[in-house]
DNA sequence: TGCTGAAGCGCAACCGTTTTCGTAAATAAA
DNA sequence: TTTATTTACGAAAACGGTTGCGCTTCAGCA
């Protein structure tokens, strides 16, 4: 688009001063190369005029879009969105700009983005890896081309650069070992992915409450399960029908697997937290309200934003090195209505 | 960022193939002016060098960027980013990318965004305004320079631009009905906003309501509630406590208020829907699993998202005069618990 | 007076792509 | 064969800022 304010360019301000280009580039970057009295003048000129500077052209020679990518599976989320919000938070202050996209969860998608974003337009990704990743090549790329990345909660473990999580092992470890001790003999966990680190981690944390607690074979008790809608739900009645296994807590490990599970109870006439007790990995505003209230692993999603994008801003901006930097934000475990009495 | 995967440039592939910098860049533009087989040629050539065109570069000439910006008051809202994810649908089908800003629902930062997008990062702006529009001159500068906008949801109603909403009068008149239909006697209104067009829309609407139903000064039961956590929660108290005209129904023009509402209740032993009947304005994924389920007005959050990011590509890509488009998507009654046994 | 150095500004190349225009060769029409 | 026309490509000027370098001017100093 054109500039709206104007389309006042530096040569304009140049001849309505009688300057030369360089010299108005300058004295508005403030070089000690101009004297106070022409910087004045160009300010307030270059105000008048409602003079702002070409993104394109000053890309073009600075090679800095002040622009960071941000790469989620999901924005219909309360954990993604809030921590959106953070990134935004953090990076407004500074002076970047932020690209969103959406993978869907698709493998294909982040690497169709992280393509299509490599003409220069942004100066670094900030990223949530999608559940499938079998392969990182797209992202060691990165890495091999020097552009900065900044992973928030799901990472790629074996991708050398900054990490922004929560401890998971100790959420899964909490979680399971609570609803142990609110009785449960048959606890399961739910996950949608065995190969997302963060997922194996609050897996593995289930396994050693589990253990610890005497309970064998506790990999039985972990279901895969499919974000597609109708098979999701259906593996689910299944799970809660089963006559002889059936779970009486469960450790939900994403928060899209909430609503099928109540409607499951519902709709099976389980009682919450009478016959099944459970908790979520959720960040919603609305555990409260729920019926029965949902008790939650609640990891601190702004933070884990705001924290990512700090790092990012650090590596664009002072180059510092974020190979081995990895900050955990501890998750907390709210304990409500659907895991206790 | 430099290029990942690779620094290549038309400079560098002419020279590779012994052809001119024009040549390559019509080549890959598909260009009648170059024939089959040095078309043929240039691509494999700038595929094995995986050659991306430069984003400074040929936005610089061609005055696009291929970006649009979204400006929204909140992410952290099912409206939001739900409408969020229909025009990412709608925009990457296109090849478009997007920018996305805040504005807190404040005026300034609002502002302050429209201002540091004027550099021509970006070809259009989608905008859900704030809810303090007293004055639109930062918008209407918009349209003077003819930079593309579209308003979704929330619009500016003197700008003469494309517009996408929900059918609001409608609404606010349908959910106030179904409360009275309901027995309420006393029937309040809560909004956060006596200037944005939508909530006027969806207070006529109500107004509307109550007068067909013989109810005099209905202008009485509209509360405008501060979006301060503190302010807010202390004024729909001071109303659910309030001997004379406490409300038995009441229509909630904004999700913002729903929790302060459910929470109110439960504070002070009102029963829903037994003491109070409430509609709002929703488009919560969450709704049937609240205690009470909430009764929503449903908002084609998705579609709208949509509409406005088509109108707006079509503005951008093709020049379609938008002035006075105006699409309007319809709302839904989802009636559940929180307004009826 | 002559020399040095700093201050203040202009000049011009450069970033990589797009696009107009020109021109040579190849083909078609006369 | 000559002339007109197409085809295929090169040359170069943009786009708007940035930046190193060079030129003047003038104060400071011996």
């Amino acid at each position: 688009m054109t500039n709206p304010q104007s389309n006042t360019t530096l040569k304009i301000l140049a001849e309505k001063l009688g300057l030369s280009k360089g010299t108005i580039s300058k004295a508005l970057k403030d070089s000690h190369e101009i004297s106070v009295a022409t910087k004045n003048k160009v300010i307030t000129a270059a105000r008048e005029l409602n003079y702002v500077p070409n993104h394109f052209a000053s890309g073009l020679k600075s090679r800095k879009s002040n622009t960071i990518a941000v790469i989620v599976p999901e924005i219909v989320d309360s954990f993604f969105s809030l921590a959106i919000k953070g990134i935004e938070a953090e990076t407004q202050k500074k002076g970047f700009h932020i690209n969103i996209y959406l993978t869907n969860d698709e493998k294909a998608k982040e690497e169709e983005i992280i393509k299509v974003i490599s003409d220069g337009r942004v100066d670094g990704i900030l990223i949530s890896i999608c559940s499938e990743t079998n392969s990182n090549d797209h992202l060691q790329k990165l890495i091999d081309y020097n552009i900065p990345l900044v992973f928030f909660d799901r990472a790629a473990e074996k991708i050398e650069t900054g990490k922004v999580v929560t401890d998971d092992f100790q959420a899964g470890y909490i979680a399971s070992n609570h609803l142990i001790a609110q009785g449960c003999k048959k606890v399961c966990f739910l996950s949608i992915s065995e190969s997302l680190s963060i997922l194996q981690k609050r897996t593995e944390g289930f396994v050693q409450a589990l253990l610890e607690n005497n309970i064998k074979n506790p990999e039985r008790n972990i279901f895969q399960i499919s974000t597609e809608k109708a098979k999701c739900v259906k593996t689910i009645k299944l799970l809660l029908t089963d006559p002889e296994n059936r779970p009486d807590g469960i450790v939900i490990s994403v928060e899209l697997l909430t609503i099928p599970i109540y409607n499951a109870c519902k709709e099976l006439n389980i009682s919450m937290p009478g016959d099944l007790k459970v908790v979520c990995f959720s960040n919603l505003p609305y555990a409260d309200l729920l019926s029965p209230s949902l008790s939650t692993i609640t990891q601190p999603a702004f933070e884990i934003g705001k924290q990512a994008a700090g790092l990012l801003c650090n590596r664009i901006e002072k180059g510092t090195d974020i190979r081995f930097e990895k900050i955990i934000c501890p998750s907390r475990l709210d304990i409500r209505g659907s895991s206790h009495h």
